[in-house]
RNA sequence: GGGCCGUUAACUCAGUCGGUAGAGUAUCUGCCUUUUAAGCAGAGAGUCGCUGGUUCGAGCCCAGCACGGCCCA
């Protein structure tokens, strides 16, 4: 881009609001080897408009500035010619609007009028009826709504026409006393009225509200403005981390924070994001579990760990997958696989109960009852029982892998029996766990970090659990003994260096740790994104992470 | 990565056979002191995602691209 460019970037980012003069000066000296200032013709006379320009002349590069714009800018300028701040920091909030309206929603008029209080509400307007000299509109605050009756004979003939230049989307700060409509709506009449921030920018429409969802993901703020379903979802979310929380430190577990950032990637079998310390000149990896680091932990003589927090995986996106996701992982010194089982059903009754008041849940038309005492299978025994799949086919290799070639998954050289009968599982078996289902005892081979079966070795002391048909938590009795994590860790090495590109590194570190001896320990991962969309009946990702990855947006003349 | 669908005013959406771009909401003007998707009368508002192509003529047909959604891998 040119010359021409640059300076009005310099001038935009020079001016702010109602500044007063010598910035308008200064501006006009940097721009003086611009181009003519374009004239904005708006619908307001006032020097004031060219404390505007910035947002003028970025609106209109993106080809934004209609008529709404201009009429907003407008009213601003005459609200500035008048002396009302746009964006004031001294109203004194008083009271939350939620509980307001629920305290008072049983009281009749008359108990209303007895009240003698005045209350002091903020919030934003979302919704405007305006008649002659009298207006209803609707304030939305973080609590909740509430309306608000504003008549020119009780505000007075100037505050009342500050009053009709605010629009649906500012935030605006009112006292006065509650009362019952002709309608019978607990409102709040207004002694006063003031602006505590304008908006610019108009909200969507009141009825159908923002539907596009590529908006609501993108500009969040407006989606959860405008949609109350979205608030609670995130409200839910928040209660179930919380609940989590309480419960494992209720348990006894102990919260700790472990690398994010970390120079071997570990704990699962994911493809890492890349990144770079500059100072140290290092690559580094974004973690795509915290496994390898709680069970140091453990190493380290703390018993009973826990971390909730996000994971990297460098893989596609899908109503199931965002690159950043969140997982809680809790690591449990001298518990086994079955211990996790039993804690596992409490905690999800309990998250249940305290989402939606009930241990069953609907998810997308299905009633899932969490209440304890969930179904237990082994691996083998789902394959056969719930997949339908006779043994046979499933203990021998090519048989296996005949079959889940014909089902169309493909099945890479070098796959051993164990990652083709989990194909099997993953095609059979999972979509048909729609109740919660503990599949334990994997095999081996897929199960790196996994305990060994003590009367099998073939098998492992692991085991997911499915709802609704997908995998809510993987867990297992913690493999200690060094020497066969050496001898896995190489397994995985030769794994990748065969072209598994999501197999495990040698982790040297890990391994020490374990000769210094780790006790035998029991850990789970929680994927949270998923049991929020469980809990909160969601069909996609996006819908319970409040800014999930999207490409950027496209830049017009970019 | 593949298939299907979508992208039209700030928002929600129509747009017939290819023939000057439509509605509701929002905005603006006027009336209006109990509305609640307030009402009545009027007005303004568009790069039809982008780039090409076909055609006398493209929102519409064709190709490519971008972004998104759903399904599959």
């Amino acid at each position: 881009m040119t010359g021409h460019a640059n300076s009005r970037r310099q001038m935009r980012l020079s001016g702010r609001i109602g500044r007063g003069n010598d910035m308008q000066q200064r501006r006009t000296a940097v721009g003086s080897d611009a181009p003519r200032k374009k004239e904005y013709k708006l619908p307001v006379k006032s020097k004031r408009v060219e404390d505007f320009r910035p947002l003028l002349e970025s609106l209109d590069a993106r080809d934004e500035l209609n008529e709404v714009f201009k009429n907003r800018i407008a009213k601003a300028v005459q609200l500035l010619d008048d002396g009302v701040a746009l964006y004031p920091n001294d109203f004194a909030k008083g009271d939350d609007i939620g509980p307001v309206a629920e305290a008072h929603e049983p009281l009749a008029e008359e108990a209303l009028a007895e009240l003698g209080r005045t209350f002091r509400l903020a919030g934003r307007i979302v919704s405007l009826r305006s008649f002659g000299k009298v207006a209803f509109f609707t304030i939305q605050d973080a609590s909740g709504r509430i309306q608000v009756f504003a008549e020119r004979e009780t505000l007075g003939q100037e505050a009342y026409t500050v009053f009709k230049k605010f629009d649906i989307g500012d935030i605006v700060g009112v006292t006065g006393r509650l009362f019952r409509t002709k309608t019978g709506e607990l409102t709040l009449h207004a002694d006063t009225l003031s602006l505590v921030t304008k908006s610019m920018r108009p909200l969507p429409e009141k009825y159908h509200g923002l539907k596009d969802v590529e908006t609501r993901y993108r500009q969040r703020y407006v989606d959860l403005i405008v949609t109350p379903r979205s608030v609670e979802i995130f409200k839910a979310r928040t209660t179930i981390i919380r609940e989590l929380r309480a419960f494992l430190d209720s348990s006894g577990f102990m919260e700790v924070e472990t690398p994010m950032m970390q120079a071997i990637p570990g704990g699962a079998t994911a493809r890492p994001f890349v990144t770079h310390h500059n100072a140290l000149d290092m690559g580094l990896y974004m973690r795509i579990a915290p496994e390898l680091y709680l069970k140091r932990l453990l190493v380290g003589g703390f018993e009973k760990v826990y971390e909730v927090g996000r994971n990297f995986r460098n893989e596609g996106v899908s109503t199931r997958h965002n690159p950043e996701f969140t997982m809680c992982e809790f690591y449990w010194a001298y518990a086994r696989y079955t211990d996790l089982m039993d804690l596992t059903e409490r905690l999800f009754a309990r998250l249940a109960k305290a989402v939606t008041g009930s241990e069953t849940v609907s998810y997308q038309g299905q009633e899932i009852n969490l209440a304890p005492g969930w179904a237990r299978l082994s691996f083998h025994e789902s394959i056969e029982k719930v997949g339908g799949i006779d043994p046979e086919i499933i203990r021998d290799y090519d048989k296996a892998k005949a079959l889940v070639e014909k089902s169309g998954e493909k099945v890479l050289k070098g796959e051993k029996l164990g990652k083709v009968q989990a194909k099997l599982f993953d095609i059979f078996v999972e979509p048909k766990l729609i109740q919660p289902h503990f599949i334990y005892h994997y095999p081996t081979e897929i199960s790196p970090l996994s305990r060994r079966n003590t009367d099998n070795p073939e098998i492992t002391d692991r085991f997911e659990l499915f709802i609704a048909g997908r995998e809510m938590a993987n867990a297992f009795s913690e493999l200690n003994d060094p020497v066969d994590q050496r001898q896995r860790f190489e397994d995985q090495v030769r794994e990748k260096e065969a072209g598994d590109d999501e197999a495990h590194r040698m982790d040297e570190d890990y391994v020490r740790a374990l000769e210094y001896g780790m006790p035998p320990a029991a850990g789970e991962g929680i994927g949270i994104d998923r049991l929020v969309m469980l809990l909160t009946d969601q069909a996609s990702i996006r819908e319970v992470i409040l800014f999930p990855l999207l490409r950027p947006e496209g830049q017009p003349g970019s």
